[in-house]
DNA sequence: ATGTCGATTTGCT
DNA sequence: GCAAATCGACATA
């Protein structure tokens, strides 16, 4: 599991978000040390937000808000928030300072710390554990209180890189999910999926 | 297999 | 006050 303990370079997270979406997250590891438990998941399904001209992002047109504020950070550190009154959501945030753009992780495939993730979860299903936004939170410990903000090439919440070159042929591009209120950006293919997999959110 | 609905808190209008 | 980048429980078929 050494290569688990990687970190993704900072400078990798400035580069344009659809090629962080799909050439450095998408195959990459997530993982976490929380509560003294490791865990970690490969990445399969992502969703591209931009501040600036996207309705569905949190910080259209550059609102800027106590919320929205870590998006306006450098690239490389976490936005997380909470909805529905009881889930928490993860994102990369990318670009450099001042460009509020974010890559949400919607499903990982659990790979290290399965019966943490099966503790936290209440559940031993694999496909049920990281298979949504808000699972995948709950898996690996995420909460906005303690993490948000936080430096992705640190040792608390980190992504180790893929270990193998995802070709474009296995990533399949489709709307994105609960955004519908997003208008003409409502049905923009910005959910990236690898295909072949049952770890994705339905 | 598919649909509807409640949970529950944050942040903005 | 209301809607939200969701999930799981329960109903009906």
């Amino acid at each position: 599991m050494e290569q688990l303990q990687q970190k993704i370079p900072q400078e990798q997270y400035l580069l344009d978000p659809f090629r962080v979406a799909t050439e450095v997250l998408l195959g990459a590891y997530l993982c976490s040390n929380v509560d003294e438990e490791f865990t970690a998941g490969k990445i399969t399904e992502v969703e591209v937000y931009l501040g600036g001209e996207d309705k569905a992002c949190h910080a259209y047109q550059f609102k800027r808000t106590k919320r929205t504020e870590v998006m306006f950070h450098q690239g490389g550190c976490a936005y997380i928030f909470f909805v529905y009154g009881m889930h928490h959501q993860f994102c990369v945030v990318t670009s450099p300072i001042d460009s509020p753009n974010a890559i949400l992780i919607r499903a990982l495939e659990p790979v290290a710390g399965i019966s943490t993730m099966q503790k936290r979860r209440h559940l031993q299903q694999l496909t049920l554990l990281t298979t949504g936004p808000g699972r995948l939170c709950q898996a690996l410990g995420i909460q906005t209180k303690l993490h948000n903000g936080i430096d992705l090439t640190g040792n608390t919440l980190w992504i180790a890189p893929a270990t193998t070159v995802i070709k474009t042929e296995q990533i399949k591009a489709t709307p994105r999910i609960g955004v519908g209120y997003a208008q003409e950006y409502a049905h923009k293919n910005w959910r990236f999926v690898l295909q072949n997999t049952p770890f994705v959110s339905k």
